[in-house]
DNA sequence: TGGAAATAGCTTAGCACTAAGCAACTTAAC
DNA sequence: GTTAAGTTGCTTAGTGCTAAGCTATTTCCA
């Protein structure tokens, strides 16, 4: 499975090639990383969401989930740590709230010390339906993942991405 | 500015421990690699679209000019090629297509072999556009990478995420 | 050669997001 | 204690996408 491969030519090598024969001036080597940053993304994206899918959610439901989830008991947040941490606008989550709070998988009470703000609560349902999805994505990701690199290089690609992460999160000057 | 950095922790880390606090039952190594890929997507897709934005040009319209640039002399292509390639549906496409036919970067002609089929050119104002925004997006990644990684990291780096490139594009089962 | 299937680009309806602005409320300044 | 400034969640308008369906045209093949 994992025998470090002989270098074929992908998707992003194509795109490279290309521009070298119209633009023989441009430095190139960055996209060897974002162009297939970006591509990687794209397609795990879609391969999560497959598996949420199956259980009746979109990305965007999962997420508010998840993160209600992983806040730990009582599941509880406000409307504005969630969209602080999905960077999200506050319409876009009020959007998301309602739909699940329609479908019963999480509840807005009025926060107790402050009339302005509300809380946001995962519901039995929400809880049990998060525990699963969580368990279907990660385990699309878990099989891509060793599918294509052995524990001690998909850790030494953690590492670089770690770097890199910095970086590119980092206010542009 | 390339000393391999001592071990921090990232924004990936801290959701990693949290999950680890409330479900310690999950494996959570493939979060290390692909919510460090999805962060850095996004984030490198603002600090592009800034790039290209002080030209008056969104991700979208880029993305569009730039196939058309690099498929080379005389610049042209058929609306299907153009969201095959960008993995946009066809009405997507005619929407970007009427913005940037409208602001003069690109013209649709009548295909003389097909009835059916138009022809996508890059005018002269879009050729000088696109050179431009090339060239400022180019340097947006380049900088980025290069202040995160030195030349050799970078290059381990995409080796890397050519592998898993593979993987995740491959039709799953 | 004629008819069925496939393909091209467009239109429409619906969805999810952002940006801007609102009223209600809390906090800070003096 | 009053006023100014900030914060919260919601609403509205605008954007850009997908999915589905349309007409015109081409290709396949019996």
């Amino acid at each position: 499975m994992n025998t470090p491969q002989p270098p074929r030519k992908d998707p992003v090598d194509a795109i490279i090639e290309q521009w070298a024969k119209v633009r023989p001036d441009l430095d190139t080597a960055a996209m060897e990383v974002f162009g297939r940053i970006h591509r990687i993304s794209r397609a795990m994206a879609d391969r999560s969401e497959k598996a949420y899918g199956a259980l009746g959610l979109g990305r965007g439901e999962f997420d508010v989930l998840a993160t209600l989830r992983r806040s730990g008991a009582p599941y509880t947040l406000s409307p504005r740590q969630l969209s602080a941490t999905l960077m999200l606008t506050t319409g876009g989550m009020t959007g998301r709230l309602d739909k699940l709070e329609r479908a019963g998988l999480l509840r807005r009470s009025p926060d107790p010390h402050d009339r302005r703000a509300l809380r946001v609560t995962l519901t039995e349902e929400g809880l049990a339906l998060v525990d699963r999805a969580v368990g279907a994505g990660l385990a699309a990701q878990t099989e891509t993942l060793s599918a294509a690199l052995g524990p001690e290089r998909a850790a030494q690609l953690a590492d670089l991405l770690r770097e890199l992460l910095f970086t590119a999160e980092t206010a542009e000057r």
